[in-house]
DNA sequence: CATGAATGAGTTTTCATTCAT
DNA sequence: CATGAATGAAAACTCATTCAT
């Protein structure tokens, strides 16, 4: 359903910026919701623009086209997410396995104040075959996991066995594949306390490596 | 002219299996090509048809519709893989990860006969969103990883620190997120070789935690 | 890329009602000569939308679908004509027999006006066939013939011999049968005037054994 | 989904008739049974040549095309039908009411053994919208009601109080009415003895008329 | 002569995008 | 600057008919 040949040369974001919170947020909802639900091809922008309360052809005039909104909107989802975990870092245990834990669970508790946002993440932000995300895949790793440096901020770093990169690498990729396995379990009446349990009990197990090492 | 209630019990299989192996390589390769391109949504049946230098109709005769053409190309592709795996499993080094390192490197070499099948993999196998990755996914990722099971036959076990079933979980964790941090990062131009290294460069960082563990 | 779930709750009567009328027009009589030539099923969308100078997907946006299409396009019809057939029932003769004649002059002189309607009339509202026939001939049989209450209001029924609701029956019958004799027998080039004369040697010859009765 | 342009001049009838005839009613029992169920367009020639148990192309080669097909059976059930209704005229009524119900109990017989053929019938005889009725009506109309000379012989003519040619065509605009009116009524499992006590009821009301007559 | 695989024009329907009002 | 009706390319899929074997 393409139809490209972009045009005209027209500040699309400016425009949007221009208007009043609350109907970017109406906007920004709409299109969570929508995309949330059906992922970025099925999406309508008939849709959003209903949902939003606006005219069709406003929402191109806001974000040019059906790429460029999926975008913005995808980016305000990360901003959001980011925002939500770096709060109060401080508070947080000293141990690396149980810091893990309760950023992790911070992260569930934001899914569990904004459920649309999960599904959109679970749904959408991973939809390889989409043209959409592999072209900004650049823009949101950074996003898309706490960063670790800052996870770090406090924590006890003194039992270390190997150096500081080679533990972050490490650590990055434990968390990562337990996360891409629960949410690949994750199904429609799945509760956040479900969430934190699954994910407390795959830390256990990698607990039990990462503290003692696989091989003697 | 209606457009009806699609039972037709037509082995559409056979007619497929029944055309010269130059054809059906042919049809494959091409379809192949457009879901990796495009993903399974977003190809085009039509020019999987012209690319395959076939008629419309004949597509929909040997496979009924394009769910049973995608899960039936995604099908030959995993076996393929899986068949280029398997072979020769014993000349393996008996060190666990000396192991992990063989068998990726087999894995790599399969795709750098292959390439188009990579683009397949990372593209279109995990295409979450897709009603028919959904659908099938018990089917198949038994497929796509080598069975660990098999990859311990002949493995040096007696060093290991954590009961077999804790071993495997972690493993496999492991290599799930090296290998996607690998297919996140691979670009047009990345070689056989290249991949390789990326791998054993990771799978390093891995050995030092693996073998020490993380905590004093 | 989908063809789904065909919910909508979009008003389409209410956009395709606010054209103006020279358009609306140029649709219903597309549509009309298509289904009229072709059939409901045998009709094409396609052509019609071309026929009528409007876009494809203009069609659909004001009907929904090929068979609210015709459903409206037959309603249509089906009201314009009673409304014809209506006025002025007064200045009507007070004899049952010819009355019946009157009224189905009228019906002739409706289809001479509109030649169109008549082929629509005589092919497709009458496909048995059909789904669409058989989902709404409820709401078109009372429209496809004149009321016959309404016919005899002001008739003279102080010479019946048999209970009103033997009468009535029993001249729908005779009618019926002449009418569709005579719709069976319609050519290309059949004028009003012929079918006025073909009416009328049939009834003559129906009135005289409905006068008389057709055995002593 | 045309397919006009006939070119060979091939003597499609002759090819079918050579073949021996169990052969033959196998083919136009699979026909009949594949236009009774879904009419002339939705009907496909692949799946009657199957259920014939010959090929797709020998179906063409019998007949030219699916319309000849078509007329072709229609043609033969028609027959099979004149035939049985014409055994044993003479043990009939004399009374001319009497005797049009002892005929339509006959034909209603028929459709008991036959019961494929009525719903060829009701559905795809009558299928005004088709090309192919309109193209051969005039063929089969002599075929689709008993030829009422042969009914009268032996009828008691008497005490008819009108002229033979006023009296039989209309007994002939009766028949037919009522059984449309009851053809329309047809569902899937109305028995014959339903059919029979249908038509009994409206022949009594036209009796009460055709007897007496309608007017003072 | 019989076969049935191959064909491709044709079907209805969708929806991102444009542009006149 | 907002609107939403209009657009038309493109989608998946069908099936009567042909013709090489």
């Amino acid at each position: 359903m393409k139809r490209k040949n972009k045009k005209k040369i027209i500040n699309h974001k400016e425009l949007f910026s221009r208007l009043n919170k609350k109907k970017q947020d109406k906007i920004i909802d709409a299109s969570i919701e929508e995309f949330a639900n059906l992922g970025y091809e099925l999406a309508s922008t008939n849709k959003i623009a209903k949902k939003a309360g606006i005219a069709k052809g406003s929402l191109f005039k806001y974000f040019g086209n059906k790429e460029r909104l999926f975008y913005t909107v995808a980016s305000h989802v990360l901003t959001e997410y980011r925002l939500y975990i770096r709060k109060n870092l401080k508070d947080m245990p000293s141990d690396i396995i149980e810091r893990m834990a309760a950023i992790q669970n911070r992260i569930y508790d934001f899914f569990g104040k904004n459920p649309m946002m999960l599904k959109f993440f679970s749904k959408v932000l991973t939809e390889k075959g989409g043209v959409v995300y592999i072209k900004h895949k650049g823009d949101w790793q950074p996003l898309t996991k706490p960063i670790f440096m800052e996870m770090l901020d406090g924590a006890d770093l003194s039992r270390l066995r190997v150096d500081l990169n080679t533990f972050l690498r490490f650590i990055k990729w434990v968390d990562f594949a337990i996360d891409a396995e629960i949410m690949e379990n994750i199904r429609q009446d799945t509760t956040v306390a479900q969430l934190k349990k699954m994910y407390r009990e795959r830390l256990e197990i990698a607990g039990k490596v990462l503290r003692k090492g696989l091989l003697k």
